[in-house]
DNA sequence: AAAAAAC
């Protein structure tokens, strides 16, 4: 099916994905052409992007005398100065050395090379040393923790399954698109990184990740149009893990190299945003998994918790940051964490973040504080949308930038069988005891409600019921978000009631069902929210309790519902037909999501005519061609132009050398 | 209107 519009406007029928819902007419181009800001001018050549050359970064010592893991410099004990290779002395050849968290285990530490006869006691964490990437030891408990036991049907999370995801549409654009990898091999991917990849028991790359390796290997910046499910996760985790691993830590900032030393302050080199504290938890359990034995130290930081535990983490080691935009302006603010030796940022969920309010403190981090600027850093963005709110995050966040989207992934999908019942609200709460008990046991349940109050009374009542239930919402601790979360995955209470804080984003393995006890009044919260089951390739039933009161969206559902190929209630057409009055015609789409536009820019067609991405940056993207068009130049002319004669030595680092910055 | 997020 081509949810392309083409000339005429997109086929009514069929439901359209909120990324190529653009609203974007020829006529009213969302990017409106500006000079690049100053600190976006394009250097002539790589080594002016403020870090040394690759070749001279690469030179042995240098890297060494600059372990940044830990970015605390926090240890203890004082910095080990002297200098030599021996086991004792972690310090690379001279340099400050963070001392990274002591080896628990009694076998390995950085013993490089005796983490194979450790049985499993080692420290599990790694170096970087001398220029090259000291492997830890295996901890087996630790390993454990992070992967599970084959078998235990905990630890599969999504990737396990996309074999069956061959087919889903994917339409990448911007100048000098890569191939796509097919397989997780290495090359491109680093060797170490790949060892984590197989025990998480990842086997296929998702679609996501299948560009965004080569995107990222690339040096370039990435606009990914995916929602969670796809593997998006992953899709960032991976390349950026892949050169950290391989490049080692980049040279510090200044600050780091001076002051910066014994102010317990940590200098991560990669930051990560997201809008939820649950979804920066999860990132950062992935994060775990796959920085098992490296150098990298994952570190996460998030409101309602404990800011002392947090604190003596981050000392620990802090090279990869995920963190809610709250916690992380606090945490600047206190000169704990300094984002001058950031070198990769991934904005995860941006369209949500943008929807609670956090633009001022986004713009604040990556433009108001000491993040380096847009040239000398990677800037990989995520989102469900594109929004011209969004386009325009992307235009100043990110350099000239490759546009992935992807398709439908589990939301509207055949793989979810959706239901929508007649319910009123007074007896919802019987049909909802009808409809539990008709679903087979052994899956999760999550219930979707519009209050806290309500996820509050709703869990209440299930449990008087003696169902055993928990509830998640924005007044509850975190403490007990965190409980409830962990009860409902692992099983302990198979049944959640929800608002929307976990409506996005959250990937738990083995939902099953999914009710919507109240439906949202959006169409896309409604495709997210049964997006928690069916996820990974497996089947999901998804119900709706329908009256109306949710009038508002019964277009929209009956587009989606047919476009999935599912049953379509009789009364539901009607109930349509009563509330279609106004012509308007096609028009309903973008009245009612208020975002105008006629969507008259052609679109293209990508591959089979099954997908029909559309990076906005105008309308003249055409296949290889600078997508840019002539558009961005503006007075500025640094960034519209032609790329660099040479064709390599761009300010990306030029070909599949990597960033420069090594 | 409600939800989310720093203290």
């Amino acid at each position: 099916m081509n949810v392309s519009g083409g000339e005429g406007g997109r086929p009514k029928s069929a439901y359209v994905p909120p990324h190529l819902r653009n609203g974007l007419s020829s006529t009213a181009p969302a990017f409106t052409p500006r000079a690049p800001a100053p600190h976006q001018a394009a250097p002539a050549n790589g080594a002016s992007n403020g870090f040394p050359a690759l070749g001279a970064s690469r030179a042995p010592a240098a890297p060494a005398a600059f372990q940044s893991n830990g970015g605390g410099a926090a240890a203890a004990a004082p910095p080990p100065r002297a200098p030599g290779g021996g086991l004792a002395s972690r310090a690379g050849a001279g340099g400050w050395d963070s001392a990274p968290a002591p080896s628990r285990g009694g076998g390995g530490g950085f013993g490089g090379n005796s983490y194979s006869s450790g049985g499993g006691g080692g420290s599990g964490v790694g170096a970087w040393r001398d220029g090259v990437h000291v492997i830890g030891a295996p901890n087996a408990r630790l390993q454990k923790e992070l992967f599970g036991e084959a078998g235990d049907g905990q630890h599969q999370s999504s990737g396990i399954n996309f074999d069956k995801y061959g087919d889903i549409p994917v339409d990448v654009s911007g100048r000098d698109a890569p191939e796509a990898v097919t397989e997780f091999t290495s090359p491109p991917i680093d060797a170490h990184l790949l060892e984590n990849i197989l025990l998480a028991r990842y086997t296929t790359p998702t679609p996501v990740q299948k560009y965004s390796i080569p995107i990222v290997e690339m040096g370039r910046d990435l606009m990914g149009c995916a929602q969670t499910g796809s593997g998006k996760t992953g899709g960032f985790l991976f390349p950026i893990l892949s050169a950290l691993f391989t490049h080692g830590p980049p040279p510090p900032p200044a600050e780091m190299a001076n002051g910066g030393f014994g102010r317990r302050k940590a200098f991560p080199t990669t930051l990560i945003l997201a809008p939820t504290r649950e979804l920066v938890s999860q990132i950062h359990e992935e994060a775990r998994k796959f920085t098992y034995r490296s150098w990298v130290k994952p570190a996460v930081v998030y409101g309602g918790a404990d800011i002392g535990s947090q604190l003596r983490q981050i000392e620990r080691g802090c090279d990869l940051l995920s963190a809610t935009p709250g916690r992380l302006v606090d945490l600047i603010e206190r000169g704990r964490i300094s984002l001058a030796n950031v070198r990769f940022l991934v904005l995860d969920e941006a369209d949500r973040m943008l929807d609670m309010g956090f633009e001022p403190q986004i713009r604040r981090i990556v433009e108001g504080e000491d993040m380096p600027g847009v040239m000398e850093r990677q800037t990989l963005m995520f989102s469900a949308t594109f929004p011209r709110e969004i386009q325009i995050l992307a235009k100043d966040f990110l350099k000239e930038y490759m546009f992935l989207s992807v398709g439908r992934v589990g939301s509207t999908s055949e793989n979810i069988t959706q239901k929508v019942e007649y319910v009123e609200d007074d007896d919802k709460r019987s049909v909802l005891l009808d409809v539990l008990a008709s679903m087979p046991t052994g899956g999760l349940t999550l219930i979707f409600v519009e209050t806290k109050r309500m996820a509050d009374t709703l869990s209440d009542f299930l449990l008087r019921s003696n169902i055993g239930a928990t509830s998640i919402h924005g007044d509850r601790t975190q403490k007990e978000r965190e409980r409830a979360l962990e009860l409902f995955r692992t099983g302990r209470t198979p049944i959640m009631v929800a608002t929307a804080v976990a409506a996005r984003g959250l990937d738990i393995p083995n939902v099953t069902h999914v009710v919507n006890y109240d439906l949202p009044s959006d169409i896309d919260d409604y495709v997210h929210r049964i997006g928690r089951t069916g996820r990974a390739g497996n089947t999901g039933h998804a119900t709706a309790f329908f009256n109306r009161g949710n009038r508002n969206i019964v277009r929209d559902m009956l587009e989606l519902l047919k476009e999935a190929n599912q049953e379509v209630p009789t009364w539901l057409e009607a109930v349509a037909r009563e509330s279609a009055f106004g012509g308007g015609g096609g028009g309903f789409r973008s009245g009612g999501r208020g975002r105008g536009g006629s969507s008259r820019a052609p679109m293209r067609s990508s591959g089979g005519g099954g997908f029909a991405g559309r990076d906005a940056r105008g309308s003249a993207a055409g296949g290889g061609g600078g997508g840019y068009g002539g558009g961005y130049g503006g007075a500025g002319g640094a960034f519209g132009g032609p790329p660099p004669a040479s064709g390599g030595g761009g300010s990306y680092g030029g070909g599949s050398g990597g960033p420069s910055w090594w």
